[in-house]
DNA sequence: TTTCTTTATCGTAAAGTTACGATGAATCGG
DNA sequence: CCGATTCATCGTAACTTTACGATAAAGAAA
């Protein structure tokens, strides 16, 4: 941006936005979705299994790590990584709220439920009431 | 990017990463919530609901009807606005295939229940055959 | 120690995003 | 027809993202 203009929205919109720009590039998802796969995994496999040059993976796994989604530590001279499930939680949760407002709107086409969803939805009392 | 590696990732991968990328602006994610609350929304009323110009939010308002989130129809001079339920339906269903896996991969945080049971239920579209 | 391996970071070029004012294009009201 | 209104698009400035090679840092192996 130009000029920073992130304070002038609420803040919850700001995270959705947050959170779905980790997901905003197909390296990323890539990766998530291999670190899904193995469930640990040492960066050199993730390099490996990404078409991009290693300092660029890396740089996408630092991004992902800034958002929480993943873990990684040390393990030699290696890197070990793996998803993290406190932020794939405030992921989903994060993203189910606003696909929830949606989906209300539009009126919802089949019933399909599931993750965490359909609870919240049940217990919330209402949409409306949303602002931070 | 400098060079568009786009065609070296997976398609699916591809299309979670550009759905995601429709939401990674609070701006964006600002409109979406404006037209789920209003359900049809001229321009103009956007406009005052978000803080930028006017310009900026018919930008913003072009790239989500490129991803196919919205719709909009001329009305007279104005420009009338909703939701596209197949294009959120469709967002749903690509963001659920891949958190679905990446939940999978976790374990669910609280399954107080049978766990195995319900997870592949809930999760359980097609995560097998991924390729494309 | 010296060397190899592994990964993070730096520097930088190319491309994309975001924001705005200005300008068009279309419609409505007179 | 003339002016006002509404919105999309153009042009452009500021900033961010993406990608890579080169290099640094740190442990393992020799």
């Amino acid at each position: 941006m130009p000029l920073s203009k992130t304070d002038l929205f609420k803040p919850k919109d700001v995270r959705v936005a947050a959170m779905a720009k980790a997901l905003a590039h197909p390296a990323r998802v890539a990766i998530l979705r291999e670190l899904a796969r193995q469930n640990e995994c040492v960066c050199g496999e993730i390099v490996s299994a990404i078409p991009l040059a290693q300092a660029t993976v890396s740089q996408h796994l630092k991004e992902l790590k800034t958002a929480g989604l993943i873990k990684g530590e040390a393990d030699g001279p290696r890197s070990c990584y793996c998803l993290d499930p406190d932020g794939i939680q405030l992921l989903m949760d994060t993203l189910d709220g606003l696909l929830g407002q949606m989906e209300a709107c539009c009126g919802v086409p089949a019933p399909k439920t599931q993750t965490a969803k359909s609870k919240k939805t049940a217990s919330g009392k209402k949409t409306t009431s949303n602002s931070s």
